[in-house]
DNA sequence: TTTGTCTGGACAAAACTGGGACAACATTGC
DNA sequence: GCAATGTTGTCCCAGTTTTGTCCAGACAAA
């Protein structure tokens, strides 16, 4: 069972101290270690002194046993589940909480997980044909089963960025129709849109405003960044694209926001870029710090280093930036 | 693992707690005992320890009873029926308000009440206060909890079109900032996306193609109309906003769709439209209909009508179309 | 020293159960 | 038109199970 999480790339290394574990999960410290001396909910390591260190596989597990309770799930009845088991419970409750009249019911097939290490690139390349002859239901099922290979942080980056890449490149070249590209993006849209990620609800994660600034109409990276965050606990408040930054800053300021992410891609020498970017700063007064993305990010690197903007190069990189940010003050064990 | 489930249509195996059940069918908990102390409506497993445990065939047959008598069937009348029976009559009930858009005069029984349209406007009032106050989360408990309450194509009608409208009408008077909009957008278009994933897919579906035309970036009205057909058996192929009339025949073609279903609502007197609705007129050369959808397609009816394309005024007549539409089909296919 | 974590147990709140009461409303009989 | 009757959602009760929080005393970390 070990090496099979292994290789669905959850990290099992044991870690994180249970205050963190706390702080992620929306769960306190009393209640983790109850859960654990009544139940079994997770068995973390310990430290040469006795202190709990749990993974990250531990911290999944915990996130997705809270949200099953919240969907009136049973703690004696979840407990005992895996951590697959416990994704396929959430994912249908999640499914069945919009459900209505008259469907049939569909049924996702918990067993189309294969375990194969497929190149990710036959992945992406089964994609794009899917796209180019426009079988939206092909390509809908290659995501899901794509996602199911690894976890989700290590999927946008290695799957559903290079796919939209791709997707942009075919297009400009010919290779695909505008009609493919709108296909692909809007269903790209919905699937991005429906991994769920503001389910995690406790009330007091710290907000993320996440947009993209005037004249920046793809909003397919944002939301990319919106699904990513919310795994480590921030709760995204996602505005879309073509955010003025007035309202940006206004939004940042009545959600009591900890931090802004914007994403840039295109067209990426936009002259009201710095424009933007120079008056969000402003806004913000300083005090909230602001994190920049995306594609064409690297083409403003001046004008963010003046303004004191972050910039992280890869999604892994704004991913650690913002736990450091938010873990600040517990430290890991670095084993 | 838990994949055994996945076979049947509807799993009889008891399982789930009485509190998920409401979560789910929108009941409370002290309905759901007095429904089973009184009618028998439905006969729960116990637990060890005499916990209620429903079965998913539980579930479905509580929630058509509750659609049923918000329809204004009576629950004597309806308990006592089969899962199928209960479908049965609330896709009847469904078909009667249907009818009501077409004909002025119907005989309607004294037992049906139509639904309370103060309550629908609470609702939506409740949505506005949430996007108001940036939460997030209250604003989809709202969607979610709404949805459970009617059936998908009356919920379109009745709350997510007018919810639009308000939230249209509230920006445009200073009521709501941009960024309120932009978020309820942004979640509205989540939300309306992850209808769509309910598909039965057989492969033999009849296709329409969705977009909206060049020009015309807001996608809601759009997406709606996908989510309402694909309820009655329609693939919906989606395009997202903005494409150009070209690429909307060319996806047609390829595609081998049935239909084409424009929506038109902000610029409403953009010059492009007629431009680009003749060229798709042409070049589908007359073989595939072609529906308008919005708000903004009144201001161009005497287009429409030199084009031969059809505007139904309602989201229900633009069902009823459809679908009259798709049954002719077959019938000449199967002749 | 001060703060945080550990164990084990105690305690309290929340949730579920069966039973019943009751008010609001609709239907029926006269 | 009105009273009697039926229907239905909600609430209350007392007893049980489940679950969240707190405490004390020992130890570890900063």
């Amino acid at each position: 069972m070990a090496s099979l999480e292994t290789i669905s790339s959850v990290d099992t290394a044991p870690r994180h101290p249970i205050r963190l574990v706390a702080n992620r999960t929306g769960l306190t410290v009393d209640l983790i270690r109850a859960w654990e001396k009544r139940y079994h909910v997770v068995d973390p390591a310990r430290s040469d002194t006795k202190r709990r260190l749990y993974s990250d596989y531990d911290i999944e597990r915990l996130r997705l046993i809270r949200i099953a309770k919240q969907n009136g799930r049973r703690l004696v009845d979840v407990a005992p589940l895996t951590l697959e088991a416990l994704r396929d419970v959430v994912s249908e409750d999640s499914r069945y909480d919009q459900a209505q009249d008259n469907q049939a019911e569909v049924y996702r097939p918990s067993w189309t997980s294969p375990l194969e290490s497929s190149d990710t690139q036959d992945d992406i390349d089964a994609m794009l044909f899917a796209v180019q002859t426009m079988d939206q239901h092909r390509f809908d099922q290659l995501l899901q089963e794509g996602l199911v290979k690894q976890s989700l942080p290590a999927y946008l980056e290695t799957v559903i960025g290079p796919l939209l890449r791709e997707i942009g490149e075919s297009t400009r070249l010919g290779k695909l129709r505008i009609a493919h590209e709108h296909m692909a993006t809007a269903h790209l849209r919905t699937f991005i849109g429906a991994l769920r990620f503001r389910e995690t609800y406790t009330g007091n994660e710290p907000k993320i405003v996440i947009t993209t600034p005037t004249g920046q109409l793809h909003e397919l990276g944002a939301l990319m960044i919106a699904a990513l965050v919310s795994v480590d606990g921030w709760l995204p408040v996602y505005l879309g694209p073509n955010t003025p930054a007035d309202e940006i800053a206004a939004c940042a300021l009545q959600s009591g926001a900890r931090v802004v992410s914007l994403s840039l891609t295109y067209p990426a020498d936009d002259p009201r870029i710095p424009t933007e970017l120079t008056r969000l700063r402003t806004q913000l007064d300083g005090k909230i710090p602001v994190f920049i993305g995306g594609s064409a990010a690297a083409h403003h690197q001046p004008l963010i280093d003046r303004l004191g903007l972050i910039a992280p190069s890869t999604l892994n990189g704004l991913r650690q930036s913002l736990n450091a940010l938010r873990d600040r003050g517990y430290k890991e064990q670095t084993a």
